[in-house]
DNA sequence: CCTTGACTCTCAAGTAGCTCGAGACTGCAT
DNA sequence: ATGCAGTCTCGAGCTACTTGAGAGTCAAGG
């Protein structure tokens, strides 16, 4: 029998470690002194330990590890533990691939522009938004604001309350200055399903945005350089290895009178 | 400004999260209310958040994001930062994809046995050992434990005690059972260089035995059927892709009283 | 028999990045 | 006035240990 210290120089394994495995019960030690507290370990525990240490290596928590050990389990739970811990490991194989890429375009990134943007792009995902919306052609990007305030003149007297920030949902495969068809959105409860027409005479629909992962970066001042954005954007996706998959958004999300300027949020959603 | 669930909304970011940042410097809300302690975000923060998620992303802790972010790093710092992460996540990928071979091993050894062995090979590592020892060629493996109970002989008269178990050195390159050249070593102190002669007229050798990676498994049980151990070790030093890299060793770790029987350990370096 | 030094014990706290729950306020709508 | 959703702080929990404090134990030397 073998004190702690001699047991762990053995073993090779620190002795804190075994006072652990000793404490959750995944390795006993063969015995205790009852007066002193002492723990006494056999060599003939050496094969616990070992098989501790490669189920450890396998990447089983301890706990998964005491019921290998000890609860007998059939050979179909054993087998199909490990194949969750596979695809588990695999998923986090490409995980950190993806991380690693992430990294080396920072890095190039540094090196071609000599510092860190101010504004990143990120990926999120959006549930799915039930919404009143106005949707139009319209001849120049300033009309979508006055489709927003129209919107809001519209709801608010109706006791309509949006529940979030609205945004515009781009339809048009591609940008067209002079011919924007552009959908306003206000997210509202699920109970409202309907509206009074605005003052302008336009109509709500009433219809669910679908959610999903999107890409997605902030612009903060004024609208008119929000081209750096959708550039910022476009180059991420691109550099990422994603794909559009839906109409871009643009979220407004800082109220009118906010002294610091306007913060609109742009949405692309991604595949 | 936003209450914290509005900006948690936006940002979807949890609640939970948000306030942890806050607390711990990160993301300070734009304002407090000194009253309520209530939170208030300005949507021109989520930018900041963005950066945040984005170095999370790339793997950089709270602290690193925290000193990237406010202590205005040299573009050198930042770019060593990131290269330390680089090499720690490729680290990270070429460990995550032998462990996910190892299960696969597993796997498939499951399916061909039915259940898993009692006896493991694991990989250590050794540190370097000062050792006295003997070295013959013998003819028998039964010679060896003569061997041993002669080293003792000499060594205990002589009030030199081996700081750990003795162990036995195979220095053939093959094995050949009549014509066994081994070494029998006995870990002592740095200080003790030398030692009487045995009783059968035997000198020691005075020298360190290099430590390194090994592979380990142990054998419980009576010594003739130690091959099965020699066995496992050679599949699974074959299985994980690995190779010799020394002389092969037998350390005993039982006294020769141990009632449950005596416990080999069989050690090959590998590389 | 006593001392010394190495070893061991238990218990508590720390690690990273949050999450969750309890108990107490706050703000807004009826 | 009441209710309810939201918010606050504070503490614990998660993993697999490690570290440290303070106290007790063991074997050898004097």
């Amino acid at each position: 029998m073998y004190r702690i210290g001699e047991f762990s120089k053995i073993s090779r394994i620190p002795v804190s470690a075994l006072r652990y495995y000793s404490d959750c019960g995944l390795l006993p030690p063969a015995a205790t002194d009852p007066d002193t507290g002492y723990r006494y370990y056999a060599a003939a525990q050496l094969p616990r330990l070992n098989r501790i240490l490669a189920l450890k290596d396998l990447g089983l928590s301890l706990d998964e590890i005491a019921s290998v050990l000890d609860e007998e389990l059939s050979v179909a739970e054993l087998r199909g533990m490990l194949r969750l811990k596979q695809t588990e490991i695999s998923r986090q194989v490409l995980e950190q691939q993806d991380r690693l890429a992430r990294v080396e375009t920072r890095l190039r990134m540094i090196e071609s522009e000599g510092t860190m943007p101010e504004e990143e792009v990120v990926l999120k995902t959006l549930d799915p938004v039930h919404v009143l919306s106005l949707r139009e052609v319209v001849d120049a990007p300033a009309k979508i604001g006055m489709l927003i305030g129209d919107g809001f003149a519209a709801l608010m007297p109706a006791g309509v309350m949006p529940i979030g920030p609205c945004f515009a949902l781009y339809h048009d495969p591609e940008f067209k200055p002079a011919e924007i068809d552009v959908e306003v959105a206000f997210p509202v409860d699920e109970g409202v399903k309907t509206a009074p027409n605005t003052p302008g005479g336009r109509s709500f629909a009433e219809r669910t945005v679908s959610g999903g992962k999107v890409a997605v970066t902030v612009h903060h001042g004024n609208y008119d350089t929000i081209d750096q954005a959708y550039g910022r954007i476009g180059n991420w996706i691109a550099e990422n290895g994603l794909q559009f998959a839906g109409p871009p958004q643009e979220a407004y999300l800082s109220s009118p009178d906010d002294p610091s300027g306007p913060v609109t949020e742009i949405r692309f959603p991604v595949a």
